[in-house]
RNA sequence: UGACCUGUGGUGUAAUUGGCAACACGUCUGAUUCUGGAUCAGAAGAGUCCAGGUUCGAGCCCUGGCAGGUCAACCA
């Protein structure tokens, strides 16, 4: 990450988190160091929620002079695979920030872990437990009701280390015991009521292969982790909250020292009109309702990148929402216009018809063709002009024409005259039609003094109209997006699958769409403005001859809102 | 019938030790414009979940309610 100067964002929100950690640093805890971590679990793709957190635990690092782990969270072998590691770290490098030489697994700590466990055992504050599963579950009582203690709660240390060793040298099968750590069966708290801590599993693990049969649970191995990591502010999400005394139970069996890292919790992203569950996600991409993580429609980190959006769209969003405890629900078009914002000061402009009307300039001499300057991008003159090819045979959109315009309609209609951006001006004098009465074609008649886009007389026209050469023109392939659910809250309903919810509209491709030439050098991922339109970014399904665009957000469209009142 | 957490315009966040409820998005006007974009100017919209209390003064403190969320995986 940049360091503070250079970098042009405006000065982050402060949020509950700084002013807690600021009063750490006055209370001088922990010799005024900070360090936080990001600690996914390799079961799937990144999405915005993680960008969050992403954001704020790197932001902190970086506000308050401290480091920022990467920490894989990868205790439980059977959902984890190298795949979501790779992508991981590809998208919190993409999102703009660097672990350096920090990267870490909770698998680095299996060692050391299964020490503590022993240790645990020695001290009488961990057993061995011989129930299955179902019966612990039962024993557990329920929120309101205390549980009950397991009948081999009070086994020797002995005979509880020997049993436990014995897990680990793979000797019983999957499910036969558990060691938990002894608690309190009574605690309101229900994670205190004797937590399992370890489980047999015989399953491959991504990094440490079979050479362990028991596996930790995540309370057991978290805050442990932090601990050797001499994490100071362990940030997660609300769910956790009730994990606290948990956590600072373990940690209190470990400490040596004043120094200690504290859990904060603060609330999750929800984003209307999609879903931010790992586990939906997976659905969707395993029952193929999308096509894949990094699907444009997609909530993921990857699929945002595909659509379009920039990683400083994304970091400015997650400033923007800021951080509390409060669960609530984003709504999608602050997400929208993160990326809008960032994208008028920087994208290249561009024209792209998608649904080409053909217009013929009847006095304009067959076969004659001429160039006229473009500007690149209003927002910024640095990023200079070019050239667009003009001929007698143009395409517009087919919504820039109308037989019968209603009164606020300013675009082209018949004997009305609009300009063509940076060529002409035109007026409409013929609607050419099919038996069917569909518009084939319009002619137009152009203003030769108007080259340039300005009428000597001062004439004004009340639209101007992005167009291309039909003979200079580049096909593409254009792929229209909507949002992925009609409800806002998909997964909000008790009685009703979130998949009910799915828009059969999200994804509208458009074949034969015509842009001007200056895209064929474009790259994967390069963004452009289509004038008038929106924003849109080529997508690696391109090939040489035939371009691919995603479109990232529509323009703010102030005529379709006209209309719809 | 439990424990923990949270309630501020439509949405998201602010509000120094209690001192006129602020900002952003969205909405609506108007100006401007070779993008019905952007920009600029302005407006509407909450009296802070409710009821008491302390205080000269409460969104901030106290009491009691109410509402919502989380917790009963050998998931994280």
């Amino acid at each position: 990450m940049t360091n503070g100067t250079e970098n042009k964002e405006p000065a982050k929100k402060s949020n509950f988190i700084h002013l807690q950690i600021e009063q750490d640093l006055k209370d001088n805890k922990n010799n005024g160091r900070v360090h936080t971590r990001f600690p996914p679990e390799p079961n799937g793709y990144l999405h915005i929620g993680h960008a969050k957190s992403i954001c704020l635990n790197f932001g902190i690092a970086e506000k308050f002079g401290g480091k920022c782990n990467l920490r894989f969270d990868d205790t439980n072998p059977t959902k984890e695979e190298m795949e979501y590691v790779d992508s991981i770290m590809k998208d919190v490098r993409w999102l703009g920030f660097d672990w350096e030489d920090r990267l870490f697994y909770a698998s680095d700590y299996f060692g050391k872990l299964y020490d503590f466990a022993v240790q645990l055992i020695n001290e009488g504050k961990a057993y061995v437990d011989d129930q299955g599963a179902e019966t612990i579950s039962q024993q557990k009582g329920t929120p309101t009701r205390p549980g009950m203690e397991s009948p081999f709660r009070d086994r020797s240390s002995e005979e509880n280390l020997d049993l436990f060793q014995r897990m680990a040298a793979g000797e019983f099968d999957e499910g036969a015991r558990v060691l938990r750590a002894k608690i309190d069966m009574a605690s309101p708290n229900m994670h205190m009521r004797d937590p399992i801590i370890y489980r047999i599993m015989k399953a491959h693990h991504h990094r440490t292969g079979g050479k362990w049969q028991v596996y930790p649970m995540y309370d057991f191995a978290h805050g442990q982790s932090d601990y050797w990591e001499g994490i100071t502010h362990s940030v997660c999400t609300l769910e956790f909250e009730v994990h606290r005394p948990l956590y600072n139970w373990f940690i209190d069996q470990l400490i040596e020292g004043d120094y200690r890292p504290r859990q904060v919790e603060f609330a999750r992203l929800n984003l209307t009109y999609t879903v931010m569950s790992k586990r939906r996600l997976l659905e969707l991409v395993k029952e193929g309702y999308v096509n894949g993580w990094d699907d444009p429609r997609m909530p993921t980190i990857s699929g945002l990148r595909r659509r379009g959006y920039t990683p400083e769209s994304i970091r400015s969003f997650s400033d923007r929402i800021g951080v509390t405890k409060v669960d609530g629900m984003i709504d999608v078009s602050l997400l929208e216009y993160s990326v809008r914002d960032h994208l008028n000061k920087t994208a290249q402009r561009v024209m792209g018809v998608l649904n080409p009307m053909k217009v013929i300039i009847t006095n304009y001499p067959e076969g004659q063709e001429e160039e006229h300057d473009a500007i690149n991008n209003p927002e910024d003159p640095e990023m200079g002009s070019r050239k667009v090819s003009f001929s007698r045979e143009l395409y517009i959109e087919q919504e820039d024409f109308m037989e019968d315009p209603p009164r606020k309609f300013f675009r082209l209609a018949l004997g009305r005259e609009v300009r063509l951006r940076y060529a002409y001006f035109i007026t409409c004098n013929d609607v050419i039609k099919d038996k069917d009465g569909n518009i084939t074609e319009l002619h137009c008649t152009y203003d030769p003094a108007s080259r340039g886009g300005n009428s000597p007389d001062g004439r004004k026209v009340k639209a101007t109209l992005h167009w291309v050469s039909v003979k200079h023109a580049v096909k593409a392939e254009v792929r229209l997006y909507d949002r992925l659910f009609n409800d806002e809250d998909p997964g909000g309903h008790k009685d009703v699958d979130f998949k009910e919810f799915l828009n059969p509209d999200s994804l509208n491709v458009l074949p034969e769409c015509f842009i001007e030439p200056f895209v064929s050098d474009a790259k994967p991922l390069d963004n452009f403005q289509f004038e008038r339109l929106g924003y849109f970014n080529l997508d690696f399904d391109s090939t040489p001859g035939k371009p691919v665009f995603n479109r990232t957000v529509p323009l703010r469209d102030s005529w379709t809102k006209e209309q719809n009142k």
